[in-house]
DNA sequence: GCGACAG
DNA sequence: ATCTTGTCGC
């Protein structure tokens, strides 16, 4: 993993402003446009290990290596927990963490100078380069369009998508509905709290992964972003592909069970 | 001053 | 994020 833009790592030391100051030099160098090499049409969770037929075996190379993010905290609240698990054809392949004592406290939409340093040092524990990071937390849907996905890929300059259970800023192009169908979207459009973009501009997705057919429960959607070379369209499609069954997408789920287990195995050493 | 606010 | 058992529903 190399730091392309070693002056982006996450410092919680200046003041806020200098903090929203960065976030802005790190929007401007983000790209929410498509710019990966991998085919997404590679990008499957579907088990590679088909037993029976000679013909099942994998006539392309191995997919793309996606990366799940996750945070965690250690029970005194002082520290941060970060895990990821690498995924390749729906395998794991790879699997590091870190803990990195907390600086600064949760400050809405300054994020990333709170987590982003325990997610970095994660990522250096890698073996495997990821060709696609999915971050807990949003992208674009940003203040500064410099959410935790995007500060994290554009440091990395990794693709990067964010994941977030709820939406920090925007507007969505429609009323959420009590009960959104599953695969449906909804757009989510910048308005006046976002400081860097036009209001209206598209810059990520409420998602519904998983929903009853029927009853009185309810799953709410999740709301999506690009982190870094990904269109909010892409972004949004990829995540689609990602889920399997359960609302958040797989590389999330799994490691969000990775962080459970390192913390309770103690999340010292 | 009031409201809103990822993890 | 986290504090937390059982419980209602598919």
């Amino acid at each position: 993993m190399a730091l392309t833009r070693p002056e982006f790592v996450p410092n919680p030391s200046p003041s806020r402003e200098e903090m929203e100051a960065l976030q802005r030099e790190i929007a401007d160098v983000a790209t929410f446009e498509d710019d990966f090499d991998f085919d997404p049409a590679t990008l499957t969770f579907d088990s590679p290990v088909d037993l029976g037929d000679d013909t099942q075996q994998r006539l392309t190379d191995d997919g793309p290596i996606v990366a799940g993010v996750d945070q965690a905290f250690l029970d005194d609240g002082d520290r941060a927990l970060s895990a990821v698990v690498a995924l390749q054809d729906g395998a794991i392949v790879d699997r590091a963490s870190a803990v990195v004592d907390t600086e600064i406290p949760y400050i809405p939409g300054l994020l990333s100078f709170r987590e982003g340093g325990a997610i970095l040092t994660a990522l250096s524990n890698l073996a495997v380069e990821p060709d696609l990071l999915v971050v807990d937390g949003s992208g674009q849907i940003h203040f500064r369009e410099a959410g935790l996905a995007t500060h994290i890929g554009v440091t990395i300059d990794v693709p990067a998508i964010g994941v977030a259970k709820n939406l920090l800023c925007g507007t969505p192009a429609e009323p959420i509905p009590d009960h959104m169908p599953e695969g449906e979207r909804i757009a989510v459009e910048a308005d006046e709290t976002v400081e860097t973009a036009e209001p209206g501009t598209v810059i990520g997705h409420a998602v519904q992964t998983r929903q009853y057919e029927s009853g009185s429960t309810s799953i709410n959607p999740l709301y999506v972003s690009p982190g870094h070379r990904l269109s909010p369209e892409t972004t949004t499609d990829l995540v689609s592909q990602c889920a399997a069954g359960y609302k958040l997408p797989e590389p999330t789920r799994l490691a969000d069970r990775a962080a459970d287990q390192r913390k309770r195995e103690g999340g010292e050493e």
